[in-house]
DNA sequence: GCGATAAACTTGTACGAACAAGGAAATAGT
DNA sequence: ACTATTTCCTTGTTCGTACAAGTTTATCGC
């Protein structure tokens, strides 16, 4: 009889699952770094910015923006906080319904992030996409997808 | 005369980067939450014991026990503080090199590890391996790994 | 051997994020 | 209309991590 005895990840798996994690690990943190010392710009703060651009009339309600950047609700009031102290981003009301803020992307937020982007995104090729052909890129995006779509189970 | 006109990135690149982005965020808070909730022990104390458990000994450096986990040394220091008030990892002295400081696993470390990993495997499985054949662990494996090896660049 | 340099940890401190509770405004039910 | 419920956001607090400085021990150069 055997008590506590599971299966153990494969070396196939443990090299896929580990290595997602270790790979996650060092990305983010070296993108984090290069923008940071670049431009003084954080990552969370430049996906902010760039989720603004990206949005219609350059805005997004609080509530949104905490969905796009996968930060808590209080996670988003602290970072749009620091992004307006340094002029970045602005909250306006909304008329039509007065508990909802919008966050606006300012002439200058527009201008950090123009200034960031080459940054961000030559480290993006050269520390992700270069290592993957093609059909490797779509096949790994349909993976995403099927993994975050949660399964019925 | 173009300026700060960055190429961007093709919707699939933005599949595979972005959906690599939200994956992990979406997969590391589920098992975490799975693993506390079921054995109060979250994810990075599992981590730790999980990596004692495979060491010689039972036991790791402090800074080696920082390497396997991700982490910085105090971030270590302060994990380590956690797991040893609740009794699943002793501190000891090394004689030959009186700098160094071992973690070791107790057994009520080993005890509360066996009881969480049916749970974290079954996640880790559910939630990722699932959703990749053979083949395609064998890829991503080899991905992960030319992409932490830093390239000469 | 002795002083300088380096290595292994820990501690002080600051910061970013989460959670829970609260306030204000909208919606719903009767 | 009026209260109850829900939604949207912020605030109080706690927790985990990083960074920099400090302590102790080992190592290196001479």
């Amino acid at each position: 009889m055997q008590r506590s005895v599971v299966k153990q990840l494969s070396p196939l798996e443990l090299g896929a699952w580990g290595g997602f994690l270790r790979a996650h690990a060092a990305l983010v943190h070296e993108l984090d770094r290069q923008l940071e010392t670049a431009h003084g710009l954080p990552l969370t703060q430049y996906e902010v910015l760039l989720h603004l651009e990206g949005a219609p009339e350059h805005r997004l309600r609080m509530s949104e923006l905490a969905r796009s950047v996968l930060l808590s609700q209080s996670g988003v009031t602290r970072l749009v906080d620091r992004l307006q102290q340094r002029d970045l981003v602005v909250r306006e009301g909304c008329p039509e319904d007065r508990r909802v803020l919008y966050a606006r992307l300012t002439p200058d937020g527009a201008r950090a992030l123009a200034a960031a982007r080459p940054t961000h995104l030559a480290g993006v090729r050269d520390l992700f996409l270069r290592h993957f052909d093609e059909p490797e890129l779509k096949t790994l995006g349909e993976s995403w997808e099927r993994l975050v779509d949660q399964p019925q189970s």
